[in-house]
DNA sequence: GTCATAGATCGAAGGTTGTCAATGTCTGAT
DNA sequence: ATCAGACATTGACAACCTTCGATCTATGAC
């Protein structure tokens, strides 16, 4: 199946041998989780109001992102399991703000294969 | 509902007024399904194999990756459908290829709101 | 032409996800 | 103690996703 390199040139196009996988499937599960949770665009937008108001009630997210207040709770809980963001509760209501370098740690997982 | 403002702080924690949506809901319709391409096990190591080899054959992803022909075709079509990557056929083999700065130019879209 | 192979497409099974109504829990005010 | 409000949780449902076997198309070898 994997003769394709032998019958178009002798020499493989990159590096020698069978490519090597950078990524194990441990690795590749909990980076694509952290991709996941801003596969959404509610998500996303979420995720954005949080960077760009430093620091937002969820209450404050309900009306910008039209949609119930379940509904939030559900997406701003899979974007703090995603160490995305991180919420601190004080008194009724829980600030939201964004976790520093997470989302730029995740895309250099990927992006650090072309270094080499 | 969103009176955690007014009763906890005088003034706004960040800007003033409302907080400003940086992403409508087009533009985050369209960056989710960039990282929805990425929200994969398997997806992110088929990626991380082609921008590894610079250029990888179909038939060299099916044994490192553990998934059936079809599978890695469908896979195959997300990631270039996403414009990460790209294929070129070349007899009946088809060359796959990472496009640059398409992943960073979705991450720079999302980090740009936090330069502001 | 005939045959073998690379890859795309189709259809189905099983699991996961986004959404909201209803309900529960906790906090601060009266 | 009682009440109202901010979030979390549960349950349900529709939509979507991953996977594979079967099949189809296209290419190169004989």
């Amino acid at each position: 199946m994997s003769d394709a390199k032998a019958s178009e040139a002798e020499v493989d196009p990159c590096c020698s041998g069978a490519p090597v996988a950078a990524i194990d499937e441990d690795d590749a599960t909990q980076l694509a989780s952290v991709f996941a949770a801003l596969a959404d665009p509610v998500r996303l937008r979420l995720y954005d109001l949080v960077c760009a108001a430093g620091e937002i009630c969820s209450c404050d997210l309900q009306e910008p992102l039209g949609r119930s207040q379940p509904t939030i709770s559900h997406h701003t809980k899979i974007l703090a399991d995603a160490g995305l963001i991180t919420g601190e509760k004080r008194g009724r209501w829980v600030w939201w703000s964004a976790v520093p370098g997470r989302l730029a740690g995740a895309t250099d997982a990927l992006q650090a294969v072309r270094a080499r």
